[in-house]
RNA sequence: UCGGGGGUCGUCUAACGGCAGGACAAGGGACUUUGGAUCCCUGUAUUGAGGUUCAAAUCCUCACCCCCGAGCCA
């Protein structure tokens, strides 16, 4: 905490914000998050705006939400608003600064025909396969349009008609006039303005001529008064022409800088890809848990101080690079471990009867809600003859250093019993565990005896009569591959989806509090990891998302060895 | 092929001519009424070759490797 305040965090983007206020290049700050409406936003967007915003904050300046409207084919309301939601989810807040592309439809219609009037842009009547074939290559340089040389007075008439509507979709374009020899594509005759006969979800049909990219946004920034315009690589090679359209038409600059977009391993993160999973069906829907969209991981239980402190590990650069989902993950365990209460939930039941603990009885234990947090306080747990534990704390055949239950064996229970194991029941037909018998200490009552003898195993429990039943979803890296992206040719990446992200486990048994808690609510499950409850719950019925397991060193252990006897 | 960008532990990232540091991951140990948390320890990196310099990850040259770019997408 008091590390952060201290810790000026820095990197080359804001060593480049600090140098420009330095030299006067700019007097103010102002930065923005442009995302374009078309889809939910993931992790990676979350270090995009992190850097908008925390930029415009670190330095007093304001960063303005500004959505990049204009393309209408592919945007929708639902995604803003949906954006929106997200965003604030996060952190942040734009205050009234919310804008769109489109606000400035008017203005950069206005500013095109000042490029034409400069003998700058003209309209082209070349059609799309066409202009591609006059583009030219990586290798060559591309050929004039037979258009480029139009009178000013017919490029206006034409421009005009474009946007009159007399003209069908792919007739005709507007391109500045740059250089068709360039070695970067970007500068060889940009597309400024296409034909889109389509109802924008805020202009309506007042338009059928939409800006490209590249011709709103630098000049959207430029209005906006945006003095540092941050965006991925993809861009670098758009600076030009960003900086190019700010110049002819004279107007205040803003200074664009890219820096590298955020890729996680195990995921992909691309609206395109999402949507994807979401449309074939491979996942619930954008807010799937699985997903690595914010309104996923929202529903898996991250927080969204999590999410933060995970971008502020991961930094800012210019190299390309995948950060291990590890990462994310030690960061969700970090501020779950320090907020989230603890409670008892036993995902695959075990019966256990206590054969010396009186008929009918019923004790109240007092356990603590969070060893790391002593203001949350204490809460009573029902405790009888009849409990479940875990199936995995139990070994018929236990192997060396097996601390949990076995025949003969004697454990904790958390925070109320020692038993031992006295009999195993199974089922005559078909051999399967049924229940084990034990019995208990009473001088252990609270977790511990008078003659202090070492008891190794801790086990969670819940008490059979009083347990509440649940459903809880068990969640795993949705690729099987680091990247999945990183596909051989042949192969498709959905091949990578991990047939195993989702486990539904049904008929597990929670401790009776947990009946009505509210969705969203994050909990540890103790010994087992962090859970929150899922809007899909009813009262009385809790729905568990599993949000990332507790570190299992036991695991560990065995899996060592297994993999060391595999290679004897 | 041309243009743009980038190469530091397994993974991210620091260093701004002066002891290559941190985090995650991995391995080991201590502690433990969560085999959780916490604490301690360990290993492993400057793409290569030259040059400048008392001193180079950093500056210069030449290689090599990786990423992006030929939408009327953003």
């Amino acid at each position: 905490m008091a590390e952060s305040d201290t810790n000026t965090t820095t990197d080359f983007i804001r060593e480049a914000v600090a140098e420009d206020l330095a030299t006067g290049r700019y007097t103010w700050v102002r930065t923005r998050f442009p995302p374009e409406p078309n889809g939910y936003l993931h992790i990676g967007h979350v270090k995009a705006f992190s850097i908008d915003f925390g930029v415009a904050e670190d330095f007093g300046g304001q960063c303005n939400l500004r959505f990049d409207d204009t393309n209408p084919v592919k945007e929708e309301v639902e995604y803003v608003e949906a954006q929106k939601e997200d965003i604030r989810w996060i952190g942040y807040d734009w205050g009234d600064r919310e804008y769109y592309a489109s606000d400035y439809f008017d203005q950069l219609y206005e500013w095109a025909v000042q490029l034409i009037k400069k003998g700058k842009a003209y309209v082209d009547s070349l059609s799309p396969e066409q202009i591609r074939e006059y583009r030219g290559g990586f290798g060559e340089p591309g050929r004039e349009s037979p258009y480029r040389d139009r009178p000013v007075e017919e490029n206006l008439a034409l421009f005009e008609r474009m946007r009159a509507g007399e003209f069908e979709e792919g007739e005709a374009v507007l391109r500045a006039k740059i250089d068709m020899q360039s070695g970067n594509m970007n500068l060889r005759d940009p597309v400024m303005y296409r034909i889109l006969h389509a109802s924008h979800h805020r202009t309506g049909d007042k338009w059928c001529i939409y800006p490209m990219y590249d011709w709103a946004h630098g000049q959207s920034d430029s209005i906006e008064g945006v003095t540092h315009s941050f965006c991925d690589l993809g861009y670098e090679d758009h600076r030009p022409l960003y900086n190019w359209f700010i110049e002819q038409l004279g107007i205040f600059a803003p200074r664009q800088i890219e820096f590298a977009r955020l890729n996680v391993s195990h995921t992909v993160l691309s609206k395109r890809f999402l949507g994807q999973l979401v449309q074939e069906g491979y996942v619930s829907g954008w807010d799937d848990p699985r997903m690595p969209t914010i309104a996923g991981m929202r529903r898996r239980g991250y927080t969204p101080e999590a999410i933060r402190a995970f971008m502020d590990s991961v930094g800012v650069a210019k190299k390309d690079s995948l950060v291990d989902m590890a990462l994310l993950e030690y960061h969700v365990r970090d501020d779950l471990n320090r907020r989230a209460p603890r409670v008892m939930g036993v995902l695959r039941p075990l019966k256990v009867v206590i054969t010396n603990y009186p008929q009918g009885k019923v004790e109240e234990f007092e356990a603590i809600n969070n060893p790391e947090d002593e203001s949350a306080g204490t809460r009573m747990l029902p405790f009888s003859g009849e409990l479940y534990i875990e199936q995995e704390d139990f070994r018929e055949d236990p192997p060396r250093k097996w601390f949990r239950l076995a025949p003969g064996a004697e454990v904790r229970l958390k925070h109320a019993y020692y038993i031992t194991c006295q009999e195993v029941v199974k089922d005559p037909q078909t051999g399967e565990l049924v229940e084990l018998r034990c019995t208990y200490d009473p001088e252990s009552r609270g977790g511990g005896t008078p003659d202090g003898r070492r008891v190794k195993g801790t086990l969670h429990w819940v008490s059979a009569p009083h347990a509440v039943d649940a459903e809880v979803r068990l969640y795993d890296r949705l690729f099987t591959e680091p990247d999945p992206m990183d596909v051989e040719e042949g192969e498709h990446w959905t091949s990578f989806l991990n047939p195993n992200s989702l486990e539904i486990l049904t008929g597990c048994k929670v401790e009776p509090g947990l009946a009505d808690a509210s969705p969203g609510s994050r909990y540890q499950f103790l010994r087992l990891g962090y859970f929150a409850l899922d809007p899909d719950s009813v009262p009385g019925k809790p729905v568990f998302n599993e949000t990332v397991a507790l570190r299992d060193t036991w695991a560990k252990i065995e899996e060592g060895r297994k993999g060391r006897r595999n290679r004897s």
